[in-house]
DNA sequence: TCCATATTTCAATATCACTTGAGGTGTTGA
DNA sequence: TCAACACCTCAAGTGATATTGAAATATGGA
């Protein structure tokens, strides 16, 4: 992954509506749900929920299949996976505090032993 | 953390010259470096640098510090720790797959027996 | 075929973000 | 005090993104 790549994703993920979006969708798991009831879900319009859907879809954060007259959304989190690994691993050096976070640990203060450097 | 203070963090990061910053004070660790040497470091004009290291500071991923006649900005990854706290454990449920990608580990897929193809 | 449902696309508008260059503030040393 | 330096702020131009409602497309059933 390059950084290229990972601003898309990460710009995709800066917006409320997509968030709540994709917190939904992570919570219906392989079931997934249709795009009218992700809209009522998150209080958008179709036509706003559609188009954040899209914007979630282009950047491979969720994948979409037609049933019937409704189009299945499901959350794809490999896409996250991978930007995540480059945050942490990439740019931060695989920072062990991020990595605890992540594993949902608190991110405790910062301990240096300074005469070591960094 | 809630949503909207998510959003504004990712928000942040989702730029290339952003996350070119970040990355080279990670590299410097708590040496930091001054406007000037981040600037050239990323090739960005010296109001631009400026710009974008606001913005950092804004979403608290990097402090200052005035020396002398140098602006000193270093990483600070607690910020971010929250956000991928937030983004792994409340909105996708604390994923495995996420949780040892941020380690550093593949993002497996989620078929276990691959000899079977696709 | 016709209609209802589900979703997407489009156009218009508003808002926000990025870049650039000019100019301003603060600091240092001659 | 003056000049050089480091950095920040401001305004203008440009482009991207969000929202809304209306219209268009696709599907399934009467």
């Amino acid at each position: 992954m390059d950084d290229g790549q990972a601003t898309a994703v990460l710009g995709a993920l800066a917006q409320e509506t997509r968030l709540q979006i994709l917190r939904f969708l992570v919570g219906r798991g392989s079931k997934g749900a249709s795009a009218g009831e992700i809209g009522a879900a998150v209080g958008a319009a179709s036509s706003r929920a559609s188009f954040h859907l899209s914007s979630l879809s282009q950047a491979g954060l969720v994948s979409s299949e037609r049933k019937s007259r409704c189009v299945i959304y499901r959350a794809e989190l490999d896409a996250l996976g991978a930007v995540l690994k480059h945050l942490v691993q990439d740019c931060c050096r695989g920072d062990g505090r991020l990595v605890s976070a992540c594993a949902g640990g608190q991110v405790p203060p910062r301990r240096t032993f300074s005469f070591l450097g960094d």
